[in-house]
DNA sequence: GACGTATATCGTAAATATGCGATAAAGTCA
DNA sequence: TGACTTTATCGCATATTTACGATATACGTC
């Protein structure tokens, strides 16, 4: 039992589902929005901007790192991040879309 | 161990990340996209289109219902549901939003 | 090379989500 | 009333997520 059916559904709303599950915790959120403010890349200052505990921090950067929505790179003992700006624009869209289909109820 | 940190958050956050927690799953994207279809509430037929049992769409239908995304009426011994389009509007406002002032970098 | 710093990963515990069958509740119809 | 239909909820099993400390890894510095 408790299976995994997933899989079993329309790849597009997969996609989406995938994209919002990304976005379903406040602490990736937070990282989120704490890339943005300074388009220079931060690293364990995110970790001290958040109550949460180093290990922590870095298993959610991983799952963003996993959608693409930020990226990360090394510089010298340090990790930096930034956010994908091509990939959020990305899921914007697809999220606009499947917003404004279910909206006026034109759908494919 | 593993206690709840959510709430310890912006209330922002924490909004943003509720809207996308209940589009985190295909079930509950593709209820989404079958309501919009047919501006006409559907009730079972929902269970026919998914590969899941009766009790676990309920499940779904309860999560969506529960965030406002839809809206359950009874009709006789069946009940129907049909999408909340102001409220649907309104999370597709709060993500629009937060993916703009990302993309940007314009946060207030 | 030895030490300190920063970060990723491992192992684990607890919480939550997913899924189902069984059952309860509420309605319809003969 | 009794049989049937439809849906919500309960109880339970399993899967996944969240969170942490401990450890490994990689780098810079002395």
């Amino acid at each position: 039992m408790a299976q995994n059916k997933k899989n079993q559904f329309d790849q597009q709303d997969i996609d989406i589902a995938l994209i919002a599950k990304a976005l379903s915790h406040p602490a990736r959120i937070a990282i989120i929005r704490a890339l943005a403010r300074r388009n220079t890349c931060i690293c364990g200052e995110i970790v001290q901007m958040l109550p949460l505990s180093q290990s922590t921090v870095s298993q959610h950067l991983k799952e963003l790192k996993d959608v693409g929505i930020i990226r990360g790179s090394i510089d010298g003992p340090r990790s930096c991040y930034c956010l994908d700006h091509q990939r959020l624009s990305w899921c914007m869209q697809k999220l606009s879309v499947f917003f404004n289909e279910s909206i006026t109820g034109i759908l494919p």
